[in-house]
DNA sequence: CACCCTACCTGGGCGC
DNA sequence: TGCGCCCAGGTAGGGT
């Protein structure tokens, strides 16, 4: 589910709720989830008595740094963060509980058990496994549009695939690679090494206006997605081709086009991303 | 080394 | 109704 828009979004709700708040215990009924440390007793173990004092995000993580310790957390497709009273009922597909000193509770829920969650030392985090290989987004102001470029005129591979990697650019999933190559009239199916060097500037312009745009509405809600106080996004409104197949496009009234790229839905504008 | 495909899960929608 | 497919905001990791 969540590309950057929505964990951003994410961020900004849940730090209104979780800022200061001290961990007493937590409960963890998918172990699975829990990556780092090895052992699930050591996690909880850890955790105790340490104080949330800021959350931050790279990519699409959330980091939560605490006293001694980085969670790491990947929400994967439809991880979500609620908190509650820890009297309210617990609902169904709640895999972790933190339960705060002050009788609330921060929840990780999520429907398919995909996400992830690492507990590293403070300042480690980037230097392991899964931040080590994470490129910067294009909203930072030290992505690198030099080392963007090469990765991309060195692949053979196809741009739409090239730009979900997240080694070559962080925050980018499915429906933000659709709605960016559409602004930048580029066909998905494009070799890496046949776009130019103009096209590599279109393609980072372009992302950089659909993620602030979509930051801005709270993100894009096409099934599940909230943000921690169970609000939608609104961008679905804006979208260009994703999940528009069979419409007109905005820009030239041909019909927006669906096919399959390495196992993904793809869309786009025949018309105006010519390949 | 680069890249593709499958597995990881659950639930919703659709055709029969 | 019910069953069996296909599909879904993602990404490790194994295989080619």
């Amino acid at each position: 589910m969540p590309e950057l828009p929505e964990v951003e979004t994410i961020r900004q709700t849940l730090i209104q709720l979780v800022i200061g708040k001290t961990i007493e215990s937590v409960d963890v009924y998918w172990p699975k989830i829990i990556q780092e440390p090895d052992d699930v007793k050591q996690f909880i173990t850890f955790l105790q008595k340490q104080t949330i004092h800021d959350i931050r995000r790279k990519g699409k993580f959330l980091l939560f740094d605490l006293d001694k310790h980085v969670l790491v957390s990947h929400l994967r497709m439809e991880g979500k963060y609620g908190v509650y009273d820890y009297k309210e009922e617990v609902v169904p597909h709640t895999h972790v509980i933190f339960h705060f000193t002050d009788g609330t509770d921060l929840r990780y829920q999520d429907v398919r058990k995909f996400g992830t969650m690492h507990l590293q030392e403070k300042g480690t985090e980037t230097t392991k496994k899964p931040l080590v290989l994470l490129a910067k987004d294009p909203l930072e102001a030290d992505f690198s549009l030099q080392d963007f470029k090469e990765k991309i005129q060195k692949s053979e591979r196809n741009i739409k695939n090239i730009l979900l990697d997240q080694s070559v650019v962080a925050g980018l999933g499915n429906i933000y690679v659709d709605e960016t190559l559409f602004l930048a009239r580029i066909h998905p199916l494009t070799k890496g090494i046949s776009v130019t060097d103009e096209q590599v500037i279109q393609i980072k312009q372009a992302a950089v206006i659909t993620l602030q745009d979509a930051v801005q509405q709270g993100g894009t809600t096409i099934r599940s997605y909230v943000n921690s106080q169970g609000q939608i996004g609104m961008f679905q409104q804006q979208l260009n081709v994703y999940a528009q197949n069979d419409k007109p496009c905005s820009n030239c009234e041909d019909t927006i086009m669906k096919i399959k790229v390495n196992g993904r839905g793809t869309h786009y504008c025949p018309t105006c991303q010519p390949i």
